[in-house]
DNA sequence: CTGTTAGCGCTTTCAT
DNA sequence: ATGAAAGCGCTAACAG
């Protein structure tokens, strides 16, 4: 593969001035400059990004760690994140953290090893501190889907307790008294502010609270299928699920066991994935704008890192808002 | 962040030494190790990637490009090579081509100016030629989704026609004559061997071909939503879908005009993405097998590339096979 | 077993 | 406006 320097010798200059033509940053002749690119073209040279980040001390490549690479709910981030930062040159690396401290760790260590200039991290498992640790050091940092005290500058969140909470409120404001929960595992942030926005509207409306009414899943179909068959025996008319996938296995439930959505129990979901919309009956969820908390978190990479559209609009904490469709009976 | 120097001068001994035990390579004394490690530790030392790739030429880096990092489709390609690389402390990178030749071309360039050391293509837009070209350059590359001539031993592919064909065959057997197809957009090389897989069976069978029961969509649900809404109007007891998101798409135009799925019209998809099993009814559909695939890609480029596990198994052609759930009518 | 010495391909002063 | 030269942080012969 040709190099800056083969490059240099068939258009006759320096490598100094190759590489002002390529980067367009001093002024070059224009006879000069079109010697080079000629023989760029000739060699078919493509600069080495690795040779140049670590001359100039920038890779241009933002990391971003996510729980999985290949989920529904984490995507997006993924995709919308690239779509903008390509759209300025830069690269976007993403490596998995398993919703494990120590693969989230790994995981972190390996884009900072890759020298980035930024990170994007949807981190679980860490704790705050590690975070914070991290936000010290010389790259700039943006947390997603969690808000870190004293890293409020850097994280772009949704307000899950709210969200539990105007779903609760949803249910109720239908007529719901019994109304069952299938919660996200306890370990995780946004689970445990989901249910608690659950147990401020039961709370503010006077709502009896029954623990057994509320059983504890891992967001998974599996343990929606499982939580739903515990609640079926509770006498609720309604289950608010700690997220979609387990709403989808409760609705899977439900129809195994002749038991009608809505008609016999309602079913909300949490996340509004894409493919809520295609379940029968149809999800009535909280919608997740995770496509536009990709964005604001790959502007501010953009602003704070490289110093691009400083006047980008950015929002750093999110509301969900309800997704009204056929699974949750209005009339109850 | 420290280096690799600073780490020398700390353990007092040469930086070819802490190389040495950083990478395990050579055979260095107990003690020395020791002082090593004690010195990166005390410094918080992390070895700069680029730095390393630069000096010995290979980056430890995997480049993907697939045509949407948000898709359910292509989710588990990057998921499942991710966690098998990074099993052997390989990087993936990613970068999405959009179907579009140009873009594709842009994507494969970064991915080369990353210095990968390898690239697994699922290139939809680009021409055999270009991948031949690519092909030659000095990096191992693995085609997914594709057979290109000239570069079988480079691809793992599925084998569209006979899945189209397998289907087809499906649907005739449980007793369908008169067969719509919603197909996908025909400059995909695999829409195209989905297509003419049906014609196939279709001939097979002896049974009429009728223009007006094939419409072309784009693979999405809104496209399989008016494939469908144009062909229930052609007395079709089967509809074959190219993919599971267009048929999503028809189920719901049935759904919202009173058209009972399976009893009115059958409907099959083909991916089987996870999601498939949870629509109304169970969606039945051709399995492609797209994480096998994935792990296959990975070991191919492990073997040819970091000679790691070279007994792996591999296959590089797959067949698709039949899911069957609930929306076909087998006593038509 | 360990140190010395060249680079890898590029950017970036500093001269001219 | 352009060239020369010094690194960026690391690995890889080659000595010893």
């Amino acid at each position: 593969m040709a190099t800056i320097k083969d490059v240099s010798e068939k258009a006759g200059v320096s490598q100094a001035t190759v590489s002002r033509v390529l980067n367009g940053s001093d002024k070059v002749v224009e006879s000069t400059c079109e010697k080079v690119m000629a023989a760029v073209e000739a060699l078919g040279y493509r600069p080495n990004t690795l040779a140049r980040a670590m001359a100039s001390g920038r890779s241009g490549i933002v990391g971003m760690m996510v729980p999985e690479l290949a989920s529904p709910v984490y995507s997006p981030l993924m995709g919308e994140a690239e779509a903008l930062l390509r759209k300025h040159s830069k690269q976007l690396i993403v490596a998995s953290g398993h919703c494990d401290p120590k693969l989230e760790r790994e995981a972190i260590d390996f884009l900072l090893q890759c020298r980035c200039d930024a990170l994007i991290l949807m981190a679980e498992a860490v704790s705050d501190e590690y975070l914070l640790d991290i936000a010290k050091a010389n790259v700039e940092v943006v947390i997603v889907n969690r808000a870190v005290d004293g890293l409020e500058s850097n994280c772009v969140s949704l307000d899950n307790i709210a969200g539990g909470k105007l779903a609760t409120q949803f249910l109720i404001d239908a007529g719901h008294t019994h109304i069952g929960c299938i919660t996200g595992p306890q370990f995780k942030p946004d689970a445990r502010d989901r249910q608690s926005g659950f147990l401020q509207a039961l709370r503010d409306h006077e709502i009896a609270y029954s623990a057994d009414r509320i059983t504890e899943g891992n967001y998974t179909e599996q343990s929606g299928y499982e939580g739903m068959k515990s609640l079926s025996s509770k006498g609720v008319s309604a289950v608010l699920c700690g997220n979609d996938e387990m709403a989808f296995g409760a609705i899977a439930y439900c129809r195994d066991h002749q038991i009608k959505v809505p008609e016999d129990v309602s079913i909300m979901g949490f996340d509004n994935l894409h493919f809520a919309r295609y379940t029968y009956p149809a999800l009535t969820t909280m919608h997740f704008p995770i496509d536009e908390m990709a964005i604001s978190a790959a502007h501010l990479i953009l602003n704070r890192c490289y110093n691009i559209d400083p006047t980008a609009p950015i929002t750093r904490r999110y509301q969900p808002n309800i997704v009204e469709r056929q699974s949750v009976n209005k009339s109850a």
